[in-house]
DNA sequence: TCCTTTCTAAAACGTTCGTTACACTTATAG
DNA sequence: CTATAAGTGTAACGAACGTTTTAGAAAGGA
């Protein structure tokens, strides 16, 4: 008799959003995730086609997560400066939060990883991106007016500079850093 | 008769330079170094030991460029600010120049892609971070005062945003907003 | 009961890639 | 000339890995 449990499905997501983020896309063998997982082969590729399609939906809801942390630490805010430097409390809160491990950033090291990904994987990319950006944006705009762009920019690089700094062996907490730094930049938008 | 030219060893270090940081390192063979190098698999691995020791060797070569060309740039600059932000001319000089290409940077690639690297390897990511940091508190020293590691850390952390920045298909320039930043920064220390 | 779908187990395939072995050539030194 | 060392081209080995295949079991609905 089988016992009921979770879907394989479900399991290999989440036994590759554990896995390839930590070790590694390319270093992390499809027999790995078959044993964590507790599935088999056929299954995996009857339900995502490929690795690279089990990865692009493991992205997909490294997207979603992160997402919805970003908007409730948005909406947490009380003004302007806040809501914008809201971007490294949810980091913090994300990281903190024993959810889904990784050595830094699960975009920024599959593209690092995959010099021509494909389609899928390319699109969960830009989609993180274009969402960075965007909302950098907007959130940009009440405290720098027509120079919104330009706060927008200098918020975006601190913010990967703390995802890059997780790659060095710095003792420092790169996310206390970058949010210093990012209220010193966005204060400076204020006159 | 045989023509006389750069002996094999050389053009295994310009071949790996220029494609283990392009491609990425894993996704390189060693068979397209060899071609490129127009040498043979036997003097690479009598000459290095391994694909590991000839990226290790490798690293060695762009650290101690990046070194140089960091010195040139220090060395320029007339006042203590613009030595602090100098290390982002030498970066812009060091991309323009058409010397070793790469996607973002070869250590943090590496780094990225190796999530346990060999020992030579580390040694070499690890004197790169060492010298950054190094550096960096010392430039930052004169006009941070006791606040010295402060600044050193933000701009550190600016600095690894940048070379981030690149692995994004970002539209604006990421040297540029990051020195902007950097010294609106290092201004906010020189109360 | 039969059918359909989903899952499982295990083996095998085909490829890629790092590495080594071997036979041979070239350059330099005694 | 000869001996030694270094370099070269080719081929092959051996392992790792993504993927496919095959055959069968479990579960639920008609």
């Amino acid at each position: 008799m089988m016992v009921t449990r979770t879907p394989a499905r479900t399991r290999l997501l989440e036994a590759a959003d554990r896995q390839l983020f930590t070790r590694g896309v390319q270093a992390t063998p499809v027999d790995d995730l078959l044993r964590e997982a507790e599935t088999s082969a056929a299954t995996l590729y009857a339900q995502f086609g490929s690795k690279d399609g089990l990865l692009a939906e493991a992205l997909e809801g490294r997207l979603a997560n992160w997402q919805a942390a970003w908007d409730a630490h948005i909406a947490e805010a009380s003004d302007d400066t806040s809501r914008l430097l809201a971007i490294f409390d949810a980091l913090l809160a994300y990281r903190e939060r024993g959810r889904p491990s990784a050595r830094w950033c699960a975009f920024l090291a599959t593209a690092s990883e995959m010099s021509d990904p494909p389609k899928p994987v390319r699109s969960v990319l830009e989609a993180d991106s274009a969402l960075l950006r965007k909302r950098l944006l907007h959130l940009s705009h009440p405290l720098a007016g027509e120079r919104a762009a330009d706060l927008a920019d200098a918020v975006e690089l601190i913010y990967s500079g703390v995802l890059a700094s997780l790659l060095r062996d710095d003792p420092v907490d790169p996310i206390a850093v970058g949010r210093r730094s990012a209220a010193v930049v966005a204060a400076s938008y204020g006159s």
